[in-house]
DNA sequence: GTAAAAAGTTATCGCGCGTAAAAATAATAT
DNA sequence: ATATTATTTTTACGCGCGATAACTTTTTAC
């Protein structure tokens, strides 16, 4: 065991009887050396515990593996896990993802997008904040770098968009609800910050007009990224206040529901489409805890792995044929049928 | 507008009319150099989009500013808020945190720490996964690189260690439970990967004989970090099963009563503590959500703020004055009373 | 066994910056 | 005006690796 610690590829490469381009080239594509020279690396690796440097690596490539991937609001389990989807995707198509949260602050993806041009990333995962966000700014970042958004849909910016249908959303729940009952007001935020919001009352204005049903929008007010509180706090005052014309209620995404349920639940409301219930909710996106709401969650569900793995596809595309393939990408929601409506 | 693109510090030394060194200087530390100059840099600046390479910045830097966050499974929304937290920190005191998630798995949890190497961090704050941590290796990792272990305590590693006082969370909790009604039943996955859970069963165990109660622990299969589905599963047999022996049901954490919850609604089990409700529950973190459950849960808060600050300012003072003060530092939890128990 | 192809070597830049010592310039003091 | 001090500039090297060109050695082919 001399195991003399090994600082860099120049005296892992002496170590071993190598020159450093050759060990070089094998860290780069293993099959570009011959294969007994590449065992008798794989083999050396074990005994001394050398990993190259990545940034260094990345200082004068000129393409990198490194994909940024930034989301508005970590703290949001529906971004973590597409996040955690994402980097999956990302580890095992041979990338180096690196994940960042704007915690839905402007100035922060401002400073994100700016730190990520220092990694050289080959491709940027980037779903955006929305309405907050410095478009201008994003717009010349994608100039630069290739960049898929997700989620969030900033007009004409970036490689591609993908996301998921809004109006086929809406209009998907708003025919169930429709269809299995009394026709549904719609519970939202008065100034949200994402645009898929302001797409969703939208179908659902024309969901209802389409059915030859009278539209009923509540919005409470709030900002922010603590959905589950506005909801709250906003169905509590709404609830109290009568404000909701039918007694079934679809929210513009599961996170307001959530708070909606818990504000229903404080009202003594029983919730659900079974007979003796008095109020239905509804929601949409589908969150990883809508599962294990009381009562279950009504929604629509975001195709997440579809989401993920086609941006990832585009992007890889992208970085690799170098196309600028303008595109918007949107997926279908399958209706989620829950107890509580 | 001459805005030929300024690639390096270079040619903004250049542009600007300064020798390199000086405007590096500048960056390392803007007071350095004469006000003049100074004010002479911070005007071009503005007119100059330029940038200096961070990563090529901390290549050949004795101590960075950079500091590694690692935590066991981000899609956690308790992980995802002290990840936040933590962040927040680190920038406000001038340090530049990048965020790793080990998705519960420990050899991705080793691909980070040891990626994490060739950013030369200044320290690392890192909530190991636990009992599936690969233990020698990141006690290697721990003697190379200032480190802060939360939330999963490590025998004998890092520079420190700050959490959770286990023993007093659930104490407070059977307190109150054993005060208020029925002494609990104590609910859990059989095979928790992280020990608090099994510090929390022992503080359970010594509670309950400490008030001359019988204990009874109800441990359920799962493995991994479903935690609500496994409550819910779990919780489902359980009940079904009628292996509670008593209706007060306290849960390991969180997100397994969530859960849990869940089964007791679909068992058509009224929770609460009120007149007329047939089960009490009660959790152990204070959970973003749990604010928002039906009932609301009551649990014993982790202090998030506390333990994030308190890791922050002991990494910091580790790298500033090199002090290895192996100490353990755990934060009492307040009971957060609500309405399911 | 010899020629051609493949693989490895040496050598030298380049990336974008930190860092340290020496030399030059500027600001302040006497 | 000279000495003193504070700043800045020059110069030079280092970090850890990618990339390329010109050779040399080994392997494969015939």
């Amino acid at each position: 065991m001399t195991t003399e610690k090994i600082r860099n590829m120049e005296e892992f490469a002496a170590a071993i009887g190598l020159s450093r381009p050759t060990v070089s080239k094998f860290f780069n594509d293993p099959d570009s050396v011959k294969k007994s020279t590449r065992q008798h690396i794989e083999a050396a690796l074990k005994t001394y515990d050398y990993r190259p440097n990545i940034y260094a690596m990345n200082q004068n490539r000129k393409l990198t593996k490194n994909v940024g991937i930034v989301v508005p609001y970590l703290a949001d389990p529906f971004f973590a896990e597409i996040a955690r989807n994402i980097e999956e995707r990302c580890i095992d198509a041979g990338y180096r993802p690196t994940l960042y949260s704007s915690h839905g602050e402007p100035d922060l993806e401002v400073e994100i997008l700016d730190s990520l041009r220092s990694l050289k990333p080959a491709g940027v995962l980037l779903a955006p904040l929305g309405r907050a966000s410095d478009r201008s700014f994003i717009e010349k970042f994608c100039e630069d770098i290739p960049t898929v958004l997700f989620d969030s849909h900033l007009q004409d910016l970036g490689i591609a968009f993908v996301g998921s249908d809004n109006q086929q959303f809406s209009k998907l729940i708003v025919d169930y609800l429709c269809r299995s009952g009394e026709p549904p007001s719609f519970f939202e935020m008065a100034n949200p910050s994402n645009p898929n919001a302001n797409r969703r009352r939208q179908a659902y204005l024309d969901a209802m007009a389409d059915l030859g049903q009278e539209a009923d929008v509540v919005s409470v007010p709030g900002d922010g990224w603590a959905f589950e509180e506005i909801g709250y706090l906003g169905g509590l005052q709404a609830l109290g206040a009568d404000r909701f014309k039918t007694r079934t209620v679809l929210c513009s995404n599961d996170r307001l529901a959530i708070g909606f349920l818990a504000a229903c639940f404080e009202k003594g409301l029983s919730v659900g489409h079974k007979a003796g219930c008095e109020i239905r909710v509804a929601g949409q996106d589908d969150h990883p805890f809508s599962r294990f709401t009381c009562p279950p969650l009504t929604t629509i569900a975001q195709n997440y792995d579809a989401i993920s793995s086609y941006a990832m596809q585009t992007l890889f595309a992208a970085i690799e044929d170098k196309v600028t393939s303008d595109d918007i990408k949107l997926f279908e929601g399958k209706l989620v049928m829950r107890a509580s409506a």
